[in-house]
DNA sequence: TGTCAGAATGTAGTTATGCTATATTTTGGC
DNA sequence: GCCAAAATATAGCATAACTACATTCTGACA
């Protein structure tokens, strides 16, 4: 969970000298007027001079005084963290509403900070360029593998999600080169899904898993996706945390639709407008 | 709402003349680049020159480059409330993986504001009342019967997703009493959706829709949790937005695991814990 | 089609700012 | 009190932000 800067100036501060305390103290004080500030401006109000200035910055890991401002202007935005809140037997329907929602926000801003575009985008251009993809999951991450199979099929892409240990493993033998095998796993220790993933390989096929990072499964692929799994190990994974692996189907969807020439990408033309007759 | 500058950046776009829509075009496709830049070197990313830059600065109400670097830098932390941004073809992945999550959060906070607990409730009571309960959607929204269809199993209720217009079909007609249909469709305006509500009511089954309020399937239903659709009639249904339906079925998930006396009701044992061997 | 005025945009230059190198002062251990 | 290391400051350089003025482009009108 990410600590802001002003909590970590405040948390600092006494273990500075006193310049340096002087600049901590000003900042915590005055933020809003700090980041306008220049270097020269703010170094003269708290009597230090500039290189004391850049020591601070740089004590907090910005390259200058630039950085520095800009992190300290984004962390003055008021964001809810949305500190996850466990559903309990004694909640009302009302609390479950509520709590619902609020566990999915701490989810998707859990995956905002942590989700590396980088890796997005490789994920992305390895299913663009697949002459076929097999999606891989099990258990109740099976609705994600159903899931992505239907968008990428609307995309006009090849793709299969394979469902039963016997489905899996045909495929994952007679994988080839050109192939994806796109392998979703909360945890990334789930046995099966790591042996689909070597088998695949072994055939020439790409394994791009949406997993854990650092996680058995993260290990035997081509390009990684890493989710942070949920982290409380006396409690199963709450309903809510399962949302990021949908949210990564969509930017997949998102990405390739946009490499492929769409004009609205987050807009797949839902199946029922033209599928479905309406009333 | 507050409108962010990105947003007005997008909106006042086309009334630009050709250098300083370089410049729109290129700050609103990579902001997280552009806020840790030189004006010299944007203005040569975009071959216009610096007056040019701080004429667009201008343009904006700010006074200068810096101010208008900072407030683009607070413009890029997702705060409450979450506005939509739509994603655009030259939206860098780093762009899509941002506005995804940004609209995902807006999402699951238009969900908090309007959905009505006593719906959800009333919902919740039918269902787990049920003696078997049918689950119906079409197009896309096939993955929301299925991913209902896991999560009532493994809380041990009689149910299966009907897929496909003749099991649907051949399901509703020969509803009987004591039984459910959950039907799920974003507009509720589905024809098939509803031809099918009013064949299981016809039955003696009770109907439990998640869908809009005022539309022709909420008519013909006993219990309506109400979900409202996204309002831009000229777009398509945003991936973002279909998140909602989800996030209803975890609700319901867990208010009948609590009135069934579950300890931990929002996080059900995932079947993968006890049926998928780990590494 | 040519001319002209206003708008759009750029070039050149100045000032301010961020940052570094080196000097000075302070602090704590012996 | 002495000395070395840490803390802090002074002085100066490079470049970033910004301004003043020049040039080019565009559209309206004769």
């Amino acid at each position: 969970m990410t600590v802001s800067l002003l909590q970590r100036i405040l948390h600092e501060r006494d273990e500075m000298r006193p310049a340096e305390r002087r600049v901590a103290d000003y900042v915590g004080a005055s933020p809003s007027e700090v980041i306008h500030m220049s270097m020269a401006r703010l170094s003269e109000l708290c009597s230090v001079s500039d290189p004391t200035i850049m020591r601070f910055c740089r004590r907090f890991g910005f390259e200058g005084y630039q950085d520095f401002k800009l992190n300290l202007a984004q962390s003055l935005v008021p964001s809810a963290p949305f500190a996850y809140e466990q559903i309990t037997p004694q909640d009302s329907v009302a609390n479950i509403v509520r709590k619902t929602c609020r566990n999915s926000l701490n989810a998707v801003q859990r995956l905002a900070e942590d989700l590396d575009p980088e890796q997005v985008g490789e994920g992305a251009r390895l299913l663009q360029a697949a002459s076929w993809t097999g999606i891989y999951a099990t258990g109740i991450s099976e609705v994600n593998a159903l899931d992505a199979e239907h968008k990428f099929q609307r995309l006009g892409m090849r793709c299969q999600a394979l469902l039963g240990k016997q489905r899996q493993w045909m495929h994952a033998e007679r994988a080839r080169p050109g192939e994806v095998a796109l392998i979703f796993s909360q945890s990334g220790h789930t046995k099966q899904m790591v042996e689909v993933a070597i088998a695949a390989r072994a055939g020439g096929a790409r394994v791009v898993s949406v997993a854990a990072a650092d996680s058995p499964l993260a290990r035997v692929s081509d390009a990684v996706i890493a989710v942070l799994p949920y982290d409380r190990t006396e409690l199963m994974t709450p309903l809510a945390s399962r949302l990021n692996h949908h949210l990564v189907t969509n930017m997949l969807v998102t990405a390739i639709a946009i490499a492929s020439g769409s004009e609205f990408p987050d807009q797949l033309p839902a199946l029922d407008s033209w599928q479905t007759d309406k009333i």
